[in-house]
RNA sequence: GCCCGGGUGGCGGAAUUGGUAGACGCGCUGGUCUCAAACACCAGUGAUAGCAAUAUCGUAUCGGUUCGAUUCCGAUCCCGGGCACCA
């Protein structure tokens, strides 16, 4: 029999799921790996070629890891809640459950024609109530849970709400948004039920609070600053406004210094760490209080330049700032002021670079100097970070310094030597000048010389500071999970955990209401309790992303989230793979909603994904035609340079080898069908080029496709054979013949000229079996480093030495079927199963490596002087390195070259090179 | 501007971490098979010189360490990514 890749991927993929092959069960037995990939959102264009490319990996893995004994848990489900599926709904009336549904099975259809082990009874389904109810609970827990710094763990409010009855907020040590409200016992006590509700959603994990959101019009709701860039929505490019609305907000700031440090434990790459650090955005430094002229009190400011206090000439103050109401200010500054406030996000970035501001007409002590300076208003200081002021010290910080030459402001340079004609001194290095107590210390010593003197005067304390802000929680959407909350008496309410969950309710149309309400107020007897309103905004789509990776450990429960006993059993993901694209979203909070768990007792570890691989785009390779200008004629691309021409994207579908298919190209649209061809040694070549896979760009490749053609196997072998997981490359199928023409080696190698299976049982002889052994360990090497696209060459190297070796026996091809079954399941297991095997090659156990079979009776060593190479030797393997010596000084050719000289050294590499140094 | 990656044939990419650079695949050239083409198979393929054995050069550039450097160190240039009026 001829390999027949589709008939074999059928009865295989059929035999798998009859006989449940991929279904994992817990067992204390064996030793426990879980690997994870991403879970898709199921878009209607369905996967392209792209997308299996991680799966694939992980795949790889996960059967690797079953043959070397391991229980794997490797699940698979959908992130199912989303905008396309609503934007649908808009444009079509059609529930966005269909829609899902529909992708959903297109997806797995596709899926499965592959041929992943996932175990499918563990499907997570992101839509489904049974999921989106521990969602719900998890959000009353975050609700009912403030953070306690002291013991850095979230605990019960409750216990709040004691402490406050007992001394008021004094001594407190809880993560909060406005720290520097203080009250007593008795204060707290007279509050009334709305002002305690008030104090203490300030200090919930879930907390509702008017806030400044980015909100989208076009697309009719709040984003979060991850779904946010450059002032345009991520998801369809649409311009973002400030706007200032009630929402709900999870306070993932709270857990910033446990989210950086956790980073120290868990193996990704350095690259993303160092993306979640950025947006993490430690900084340390200090708040001081500078007195204001009169009775205005004081301003406050964040600086990581405590040391550079002397140079402060002038201070700036943001457009939003408090103090600006205080004050009647000129006309001048008041334009200034709501001029710079109601500028877009967008329009303040695009003119970075241009200065404005005002003077404020207010004066500041500097407490160091003693001098009076003048505080000025300037959107270049942000009301969202710090204190919303800062003392501008002009000799050293650029920002500064460009407001200073503009409005021709002192400058003060404090390191000595350095030059601030022209530039401000912006490195923290050096020593200190024209600083009073600090002259002389190196920059270091003086920052905390500096918060010292802060401190010990009372105006101020050491401070971290974070860019890293609380996540805005609600979305005007219809398409997400409702919150578990009702309105009463204006105030929110969580649901009692037996009401869960609370099911999405119909409505009529997927619109705001014309009362401007999110879709859900066109919910008919929407009501708890019948009569109170339930919350009107859903979850965004990172709520139901956070938690589905514990959800597959035990995705039957209507008891909890996930079993204690099985959470203890599977622990955390072991190999987590997907797009690098989720750094700051849904890796962020992933980790924040875990470690919260882990916090109330709910799981048993705290950091969710141990190692980390992110798998890089596979990009499309656009083909283009050139047609002559004004013509029908289209000219190859060598020759297209003697004519005048317009390139035209053509579909890379009825491309090889970027040799246009003329028949094709003719059939595929009416205005080609008269086309005539200028044509190169009888060929039509296309031009190429690297692209986004875009439709638009008709560089789509489906594998459902790639696998009708050259079967799964090939498309396994290939996406990994296309170069390392970790980089981006494009989809260029001129090189999958070569891949797929080794599966056809592979199985002429067992089948005999009549393509009949046929084995030997006879020995193999130390040839083959060192092929077999160096199979073994390459392979067992490279899989753990992830370097699959070695492996693959790996096995072509040893099919190739077999092939001339000629080798059919049974000794040497059942171990390498076993090793090549991770990558190419189907024709594995046809092959085990000519080989006489009777239960699935999943099972079975992966082959020992002996290193002894690598040994040869001889080498042919190159003998080198002095690093150069002078000549070759036949070397008995095996020597010691004396005796490797005897052997080379022995040779009539060591004398010759070494000239009478002394030997100086001996490098000797087994197997490899003896190298003389004289 | 700051912080991470990375520069190797015509192309995708290897190199046991300091030991014969360019594995494996694509492409190209030649050959076998065929009436012919496709498929398949065999051989060659970094550059320069040479019929050839061979020689010289060669891993972005320059310099250093070493018997020996794609690998380590220093400087420079270029590409990709993250953060960014974050004080």
């Amino acid at each position: 029999m001829e390999y027949n890749f589709s008939e074999i991927e059928k009865k295989w993929q059929q035999y798998w799921k009859v006989n449940k092959t991929y279904k994992t069960v817990e067992d204390a037995a064996k030793p426990k790996f879980y690997v994870l990939d991403m879970f898709p959102y199921p878009s209607g264009a369905g996967l392209h070629v792209g997308h299996p490319l991680g799966y694939i990996a992980s795949d790889i893995y996960s059967r690797y890891k079953r043959l070397r004994g391991f229980n794997v848990l490797h699940p698979m489900g959908y992130d199912a809640f989303g905008l396309p599926a609503e934007q649908y709904a808009i444009q079509t009336g059609q529930h966005p459950r269909v829609t899902t549904d529909a992708n959903i099975a297109r997806y797995r259809r596709q899926l499965d024609k592959i041929g992943f082990s996932f175990d499918w009874d563990r499907e997570v389904k992101t839509c489904e109530s049974e999921y989106y109810k521990w969602t719900q609970k998890t959000f009353i827990d975050l609700y009912n849970h403030y953070y306690n710094t002291a013991e850095q763990k979230a605990k019960p409010v409750t216990e709040l709400v004691a402490a406050f009855e007992k001394n008021g907020n004094a001594g407190i040590n809880a993560a909060c948004g406005n720290p520097e409200v203080k009250f007593t016992a008795a204060e707290w006590k007279a509050m009334d039920e709305k002002a305690q509700h008030q104090t203490l959603m300030e200090h919930r994990l879930a907390y509702q609070k008017d806030g400044m959101v980015n909100w989208c019009p076009q697309l009719g709701t709040v984003l979060a600053n991850d779904e946010v860039a450059n002032g345009l929505s991520i998801r369809g490019g649409y311009p973002v406004e400030r706007k200032l609305m009630r929402q709900w907000y999870l306070r993932i700031t709270a857990y910033a210094d446990r989210m950086l440090e956790g980073l120290d434990r868990i193996d990704w790459s350095e690259s993303l760490k160092e993306t979640q650090r950025n947006w993490i955005g430690r900084s340390t430094g200090a708040n001081v209080r500078f007195k204001l002229q009169d009775s205005l009190g004081d301003l406050e400011i964040f600086t990581t330049r405590a040391d550079t206090m002397f140079g402060a000439t002038f201070m700036v103050i943001a457009p939003e700032h408090p103090v600006l109401s205080q004050v009647q200010l000129d006309k001048e500054v008041e334009d200034y002021v709501s001029w710079a406030k109601n500028r877009s996000e967008r329009e303040r970035q695009s003119e970075v670079k241009n200065v404005t501001g005002k003077f404020t007409g207010l004066y500041a002590k500097n407490p160091f100097t003693e001098k009076q300076i003048p505080v000025w208003v300037s959107e270049y200081v942000l009301a969202g970070y710090g204190t919303g002021a800062i003392m501008a010290v002009p000799a050293h910080d650029s920002r500064d310094y460009a407001f200073a030459k503009h409005f021709g402001l002192e400058i003060i340079p404090l390191i000595k030597g350095c030059d601030v004609s022209n530039e401000s001194f912006d490195a923290k290095e050096g020593e200190m000048v024209n600083s009073g107590f600090l002259n002389g210390m190196q920059v270091k010593d003086a920052i905390k010389a500096a918060i010292g003197k802060v401190e010990e005067l009372g105006i101020g304390t050491a401070k971290v500071n974070f860019r890293l802000r609380d996540a805005a929680f609600s979305r005007q959407r219809y398409w997400g999970e409702p919150f578990p909350v009702y309105y009463k008496d204006d105030m929110p309410h969580m649901l009692p955990p037996d009401k869960l969950p609370l099911e999405l309710p119909s409505v009529d149309k997927y619109l705001p209401t014309e009362a401007g309400d999110p879709p859900l107020g066109r919910a008919t007897d929407w009501k708890y309790e019948g009569k109170y309103g339930y919350e009107l905004s859903t979850m965004p789509g990172f709520a139901g992303s956070s938690a589905y990776f514990l959800r597959y450990m035990d995705p039957h429960s209507d008891k909890c989230l996930v079993d204690k006993k099985k959470n203890e059993y599977w622990r955390n993901v072991d190999l987590y793979i997907g797009g690098t694209e989720h750094a700051t979203g849904h890796l962020m909070y992933a980790r924040f909603w875990n470690m919260f768990l882990f916090d109330i007792g709910e799981i048993c570890e705290s950091e969710p994904f141990q190692k980390l691989i992110n798998q890089g785009m596979i990009q499309g390779r656009s083909n283009f035609v050139y047609r002559v200008v004004g013509t029908d004629k289209f000219v190859s691309l060598g020759l297209k340079s003697q004519y005048e021409t317009q390139e035209i994207h053509v579909d890379v579908n009825i491309v090889s080898n970027d040799i246009l298919d003329l028949d094709k190209f003719k059939a595929s649209r009416p205005e080609y069908a008269n086309a005539e061809f200028i044509l190169k040694d009888g060929k039509y070549v296309c031009g190429w080029a690297v692209e986004k896979m875009s439709k638009s760009y008709y560089n789509v490749v489906n594998p459902d496709d790639v696998v009708s053609r050259y079967g799964a196997d090939t498309l396994r072998l290939y996406e990994m054979f296309l170069g390392p997981l970790e980089m981006s490359k494009p989809w260029d199928t001129n090189g999958i013949d070569g891949v797929h023409r080794f599966l056809r080696k592979l199985w002429r190698l067992c089948h005999d000229a009549q393509n009949n299976f046929s084995v030997s049982n006879d020995k193999a002889t130390p040839q083959e079996l060192k092929s077999l052994h160096k199979i073994i360990k390459k392979v067992q090497e490279d899989i753990e480093a992830f370097s699959f696209n070695t492996a693959v060459s790996g096995f072509m190297i040893c099919v190739n030495e077999l092939t001339e070796l000629k080798c059919n026996k049974r000794e040497v091809l059942e171990p390498l079927a076993i090793l090549i079954a991770p990558f190419v399941p189907h024709i594995a297991e046809e092959l085990w199963e000519s080989l006489g095997q009777k239960a699935s090659i999943c099972n079975a156990k992966f082959p020992e490596f002996n290193p002894a079979m690598l040994v040869e009776s001889s080498f042919e060593y190159p003998v080198s002087f002095n690093g150069k190479l002078r000549y070759k030797k036949e070397m008995p393997l095996g020597l010691s390195k004396e005796e490797v010596r005897q052997r080379v000084m022995q040779d009539e050719n060591t004398a010759k070259f070494l000239e009478g000289k002394p030997l100086k050294n001996f490098v000797y590499v087994p197997g490899k090179i003896v190298n003389i140094v004289c």
